[in-house]
RNA sequence: GGGCGUUUAGCUCAGCUGGGAGAGCGCUACCCUUACAAGGUAGAUGUCGGGGGUUCGAUCCCCUCAACGCCCACCA
């Protein structure tokens, strides 16, 4: 490399970015090649929907699986990154739907399926691939040829024959059931697509004659206007006030529907008044009841939630309007005779955001609670391990409790059900190819079921179908042996039953294994206020304009840096700010070596030959080189980062690069050709260290420092731990001198001294080492603390008279002053600190007075309060001394 | 109602199996010192939510109270 060019005080992000993501994917880096582990490891992309843009969620999502997965690239596993797209039935429908109407007034009806069906295809192609640029930019390592669309023709075939194997084994069945319908989008909904919310409502509390009495029953409902569906009254069985009244018959208002009045375990004493109004077709409870009692069900509203032909004169209107009207009407015949303001919750689709209708409808139905129980066996055993712990809570809290899964969708964009209707001779029957005849009678007369499939049914199969599965040769082209099970599972929490659990079911049930073996749970971004990012907030950070302004490594540091164990990461783009700084940092430090590209190679040949400040380095590289390596296995990004941060700033930037400035301008050649090559070597670890976090700027420097035959950073080996590295007593000795340097710096500051001028001072310590070691430091004393008469002797010497002070344990450091110094000044500082030392020591000698601490407490806990003690006595004794003389 | 979680410096959060309270940002003072002002050096700030208990010793373990957040269930 040349070092002709002038660089400039400042990191350009940009450039290096799409230059670098370039080089990586031309050059084929993101494809799974055998490393040195011979072992492979995976990671899918949960695939964002089509109709998405890159949300700070996606890009938290990014940065944790990137990180893992080029830090196990480098550590030589047979990495991929799979990247995904879904088809989102629904989200995308909505979309296109509204486009057309936006743009041509005409609505899906206007087409017909199959047109209709080819626009959103269409559309997919012009606006699908916005989010795999973005995700690009985020520099994620995915092995694009990889890329899989959940309506694909290997997911098609997954779906159809996961559909068809448990048809056949009657696990998937149909049945009339209540479900939860979605009024707008005109689809049954999932369970878990349903999102209560409390709503102002009321308690109508509405009398009901019963037949041949003149009692009445008094019937609490938030819902007046169900009654017209009303099959039934129940009361408790061991309710004293209404049992006589079960086996007689109540006449429901309005429509003076004759209903028996029963008795169930279900109706609450204390709550409402103690009658519960049975609506089989529009309450899941009352639907129970009514399996139970063998009630009729009426169903009382249309497809698009307004009443039905059922409802005399309120047919045709909304839900809400006829409640209304129905209660005024009530309360005109008297028989309405209260109603309490109440709130209660209320279902709302996740999507459509209306209100929710219980529905009696035909729909298809996936019986899990087999299914459910292998795949809490599998947790609990930990065949697949939770990171962090906690949220197998969440998993089994879903899965021991578990609901049979609704999965038609009365929708167009989806797998369609691969079930076949014979109109002759009514033969049902369900196959993985488009069938063209009745497989009973032979008739062509036949039909294909018109629903689809719920999107996490075919998300659901995902790890098997995006290698391949159920295709012999896209199996064995996609390595479906080598990757599946994959490694890992990167994802939010609020998708653990939507998509965590659906995955273990379902694996288990086609291949008896589970498709990842452990889950990493990461938090949720929210703003710098705690709030979840939202458009009505207007509170959201965009990823794009986070690369733009502060570039994609500071972004990706900044996540990093929050991902830890924790729920929610508050994003403040300061802190993204003070990370860009930290970026520039690294360049910066970068520029310090780079005039020295060309003076010396950066292989440290003979470690016994290192001085003491490189042997130091070395070892405190080996220290963040353990970490990290812990820390990014344990998806401890956050304790991963601030190691690397603390190692930069602190370690390599203040004290080496200084420390390494007199020898760089200074004559000794050999010595000089020896600190550039740890210099560079040191650095070039930390690259390597950060480039899972930071992947841009870290290549980028790398092209300047790498030799000649050594490839990119991408494929370099991740630091590790090395016995032979570690130099604990030069950390000691290191740590002194620090301690001593900055004791300096405070003492000039105390006096104003500015930093340019130059002192003199006295050091005074007992411990002879010590005091060799300080001696052969001198040169960094000046260049550290522009200490330029350095005299070091031991505590027997006479301490200078017109100076100021300050004292570690092991020494005590005199700066003695020509001019006038302020005595009270001085005084006052050193009396302050005096009383925080003594109240500290009295804490740790209060412990020694105390015999059971003495007698109870480990031996290592003992000589470390005993070294503590020691460490206060030196620090205060010599404090106190010099105390008396200054006052003198 | 059931469950989970949070409460530590002005802000955002670390503190692993109990043994002298930490980081980043912000703040203060002094510095354009030849890698870096997106910088350097030094510094200030905490009844570790309240109360009780276990222990020689509690930010950490147990109990309890309080505030806040999330998830699940529930349209009488």
């Amino acid at each position: 490399m040349t070092t002709g060019t002038e660089l400039p005080t400042t990191y350009s992000s940009k450039e290096a970015e799409s230059k670098w993501y370039k080089i990586w994917e031309e050059g084929k880096y993101f494809k799974p090649k055998k490393g040195k582990q011979n072992k492979a490891f995976s990671i899918i992309v949960p695939p964002p929907n089509v109709t998405g843009k890159l949300h700070a969620g996606h890009a938290l999502d990014i940065t944790t699986q990137d990180t893992i997965i080029r830090f196990k690239r480098m550590k030589g596993f047979e990495t991929l990154l799979l990247p995904g797209l879904d088809h989102a039935g629904i989200a995308t429908q909505s979309v296109v739907e509204k486009m057309i109407w936006e743009t041509e007034k005409k609505n899906r009806n206007d087409y017909g399926r199959t047109e209709f069906v080819k626009k959103i295809w269409s559309w997919k192609e012009e606006y699908g691939n916005v989010i795999l640029d973005q995700q690009r930019a985020m520099g994620t390592s995915c092995d694009w040829d990889y890329l899989t669309f959940t309506l694909d023709p290997i997911p098609n075939l997954a779906v159809k024959k996961f559909f068809v194997d448990l048809y056949n084994e009657k696990l998937i069945y149909q049945s009339d059931y209540i479900v939860n319908w979605d009024p707008s989008l005109q689809s049954a909904i999932s369970e878990a697509e349903v999102e209560h919310k409390d709503v102002q409502g009321a308690f109508y509390h509405i009398n009901y004659q019963i037949k041949d009495s003149d009692e009445v029953l008094e019937v609490a409902t938030t819902r007046p206007e169900t009654l017209l569906g009303d099959t039934a009254v129940a009361v408790n069985p061991n309710d004293e006030r209404f049992k006589h009244l079960i086996g007689k018959v109540a006449i429901v208002p309005l429509c003076n529907r004759e209903v028996p009045i029963i008795g169930d375990e279900h109706v609450d004493l204390e709550k409402g008044t103690g009658c519960l109004k049975v609506t089989p077709g529009h309450d899941f409870n009352d639907f129970e009841i009514g399996k139970r009692h063998n009630l009729p069900i009426i169903n009382i509203l249309n497809l698009d939630g307004t009443l039905n032909h059922h409802c005399l004169e309120w047919q045709g209107m909304s839900c809400k309007e006829a409640r209304k009207k129905i209660a005024k009407h009530l309360e005109e015949l008297g028989i309405l005779i209260d109603t309490k303001v109440h709130m209660h919750p209320v279902g709302h689709g996740e999507r459509s955001g209306v209100i929710i209708e219980p529905m009696i409808s035909k729909q298809w139905f996936v019986n899990v609670q087999a299914m459910s129980k292998n795949a809490v066996e599998m947790v609990e055993n930990e065949t697949t391990k939770f990171f962090p712990k906690e949220w197998e809570n969440t998993y089994f809290a879903w899965l021991r409790n578990p609901k049979d899964w609704c999965i038609s969708r009365q929708l167009w964009w989806g797998h369609q059900i691969p079930v076949f209707y014979c109109k002759d001779c009514n033969h049902q029957w369900a196959s993985e190819i488009n069938e063209s005849q009745c497989s009973k009678c032979l008739s062509k007369n036949i039909f294909q079921d018109p629903d689809v499939l719920d999107t996490w049914f075919s998300s659901g199969l995902w790890p098997l179908s995006t290698l391949g599965w159920p295709n012999k040769e896209a199996m064995i082209e996609k390595k479906f042996d080598t990757f599946f099970p994959n490694s890992v599972l990167i994802t939010g929490f609020d998708i653990i039953f939507f998509w965590v659990a659906r995955m273990m079911m379902m694996s288990l049930k086609t291949h008896n294994q589970v498709p990842f073996e452990h889950v990493y749970i990461h938090a949720i971004v929210r703003d710098k206020l705690g709030r979840k990012m939202s458009k009505s907030l207007g509170n959201g950070i965009d990823p794009f304009e986070m690369i733009e302004e502060y570039g994609t490594d500071a972004f990706r540091f900044a996540l990093a840096s929050g991902a830890g164990y924790n729920r929610s990461i508050n994003l403040d783009p300061d802190r993204i700010a003070g990370y860009r700084n930290f970026i520039n940092k690294i360049w910066n430090a970068f520029r310090f070596i780079y005039p020295h590209l060309n003076a010396g190679s950066a292989i440290i040949t003979d470690i016994q030959g290192l001085d003491h400040h490189e042997r130091w380095i070395l070892s405190e590289l080996n220290t963040i080189s353990k970490q990290m390596n812990h820390s990014l296995e344990l998806y401890r990004y956050d304790d991963a980062c601030s190691a690397i941060y603390t190692f930069v700033y602190d370690k390599y930037c203040s004290w080496f690069i200084e420390l390494s400035k007199n020898i760089l301008n200074g004559e000794d050649a050999l010595k000089k050709s020896r600190r550039i090559s740890v210099l560079k070597f040191i650095f070039k670890k930390i690259l390597a260290l950060l480039h899972p976090i930071t992947p841009f700027i870290t290549e980028e420097l790398w092209s300047y420092l790498k030799e000649e035959d050594e490839g990119l950073l991408i494929i370099q080996d991740y630091p590790e731990y090395e016995a032979a590295w570690d130099f604990t007593t030069d950390q000691d000795q290191m740590n002194k001198f620090i301690e001593v340097v900055t004791a300096i710096r405070n003492l000039r500051q105390s006096v104003n001294i500015k930093p340019k001028d130059e002192v003199k001072v006295e050091i005074f310590s007992d411990n002879h080492e010590l005091v060799v070691y300080f001696r052969n430091n001198a040169i960094n004393f000046q260049e550290l603390a522009r200490v330029t008469d350095l005299k070091i002797g031991g505590k027997e010497l006479t301490r200078p008279a017109k100076s100021i002070m300050s004292a570690t344990a092991y020494a005590e450091i005199f700066l003695p002053l020509e001019g006038v110094i302020d005595l009270d000044d001085q005084i006052k500082r050193i009396e302050k600190e005096l009383s925080k030392l003594v109240a500290d020591h009295a804490k740790v000698e209060s412990k020694i007075r105390n015999e059971n601490f003495m007698k109870n407490a480990p031996e290592e806990v003992r000589i470390e309060v005993m070294n503590k003690d020691n460490g206060f006595r030196e620090k205060i004794g010599s404090l106190k001394s010099n105390l008396v003389q200054f006052k003198s």
